[in-house]
DNA sequence: CAGTTACGCTACGACTCGTAGCGAAAGCAG
DNA sequence: CTGCTTTCGCTACGAGTCGTAGCGTAACTG
């Protein structure tokens, strides 16, 4: 859940321009005086997002075409984020809740079961037109890095921590040692998986396929040969 | 889709506009009747619009912008280049033209070579801002899609198939039996380099150091026992 | 020379952005 | 109910960008 809920309060108009600061510690019951925000009006906001994402791509996705399909005041619409991008983030990141560490019972079926459930998020036409334009302007935008990272980024990561974790318990693979070394392998598998994924997918434009998938997972599991039996 | 552009094609913009299947074989001599497109002209619009993206991004690139910068008319800028991508393309797909295969007699010497080529690139303020961008325009648009495949994607493919060619021949890697399997294990190696390469850098936010090239190297040579050794 | 094409320049319509002002609506405290 | 506060939809606006058209001039060819 990217703790977004209510989008931009007047606070978060600060945060997002200013920097990473104070923030006052708002979090419990902001007491609200006078009308309130309409959460049906946040709902069709990110709905008209992800629908306008898939018919028209990142680069013709218009504030002004995202409000009168959401049936919403432009103003509405600046009321709550500041711009193009944390709106999409916010529309994108729910797609990301559905991933989920299945535990099948062995590391190379969950790892098939990742990569498998990630390849269908990365098929949907608002993931694609989304997600790496996002990811440019994260590169030049520290704020929206951030916010892509929290929203997006680490989902996926708490899935690699997921299945590690299942299969030292199973014993598939040795306790950790050194923390700080465990640390460090879960980056380089995670980057792993997700990278090669997405340049599959996004930018070499094949399909993952299951026969795919089985060879990369295999690729993955050859370090542990033990595992890396068909 | 870019509309049929007038001639569009001198010589560079051949190689950019490829897409128009229609344009006649003048592999020799088109005749050039009027005043010739200034070649320096070219090379200013190609450099200014790198600079402009180290400095401003994708988002902060504007076509005005790099005339101006370019001490150039905006209607030189169109009589060559469609429209933003396609200048981007062009613009960055040289930097890849940097990326060799070093052959430095062990493929795992040259795996991290070619990593560490990849990282440095991918280092470049004028990269960052416009690889993702252009993949993810990419995703929409197939004719975008091919230019980026021929003129940033092939080059780095080339180099696998290089490596992998040497390492038959040194007697690293078995020769080739089935060429079908051939091309798809050179495709999800390069997937897997290139995706991992970009996600860390790109998304991660990491940089890519010699030690982490080493064990990344080391995570696809395990199949090979024989080369896995540090 | 004439013919052809590229160039710089200006101007334009269409579009998007993000904001401001307005009156009306929807809550809350007394 | 009566104020008070905030959000709502709407209209309008200035600024900026896009891509194109028209014009006179420059450069190169035969």
């Amino acid at each position: 859940m990217p703790a977004a809920q209510p989008p931009m309060t007047p606070e978060t108009a600060e945060t997002a321009a200013a920097a990473d600061g104070a923030a006052p510690a708002d979090s419990t019951a902001p007491r609200a005086k006078g009308r309130p925000r309409s959460a049906a009006a946040d709902r069709a906001i990110l709905d008209a997002t992800r629908e306008a994402l898939a018919e028209l791509g990142w680069g013709g996705l218009t504030m002004g075409h995202v409000a009168t399909r959401a049936k919403v005041a432009k103003t509405t619409l600046y009321r709550r984020w500041p711009s193009k991008n944390e709106l999409v983030v916010d529309a994108v990141a729910s797609l990301f809740d559905e991933l989920v560490m299945p535990d099948l019972g062995s590391l190379r079926a969950d790892i098939e079961a990742v990569v498998a459930q990630f390849a269908d998020l990365l098929a949907r036409p608002e993931s694609q037109a989304a997600l790496l334009a996002l990811f440019a302007e994260g590169t030049r935008d520290r704020q929206l890095h951030r916010r892509i990272r929290e929203a997006i980024v680490d989902p996926q990561k708490r899935l690699v921590r997921q299945g590690r974790s299942a299969a030292q318990a199973r014993g598939e693979l040795a306790p950790d040692t050194d923390p700080v070394a465990a640390v460090e392998e879960i980056d380089i598998i995670f980057d792993t998986i997700a990278g090669t994924v997405e340049h599959r997918v996004l930018v070499s434009g094949e399909p993952i396929t299951p026969e795919w998938t089985r060879r990369f997972t295999g690729l993955l599991l050859e370090p542990f040969p033990s595992l890396a039996t068909d």
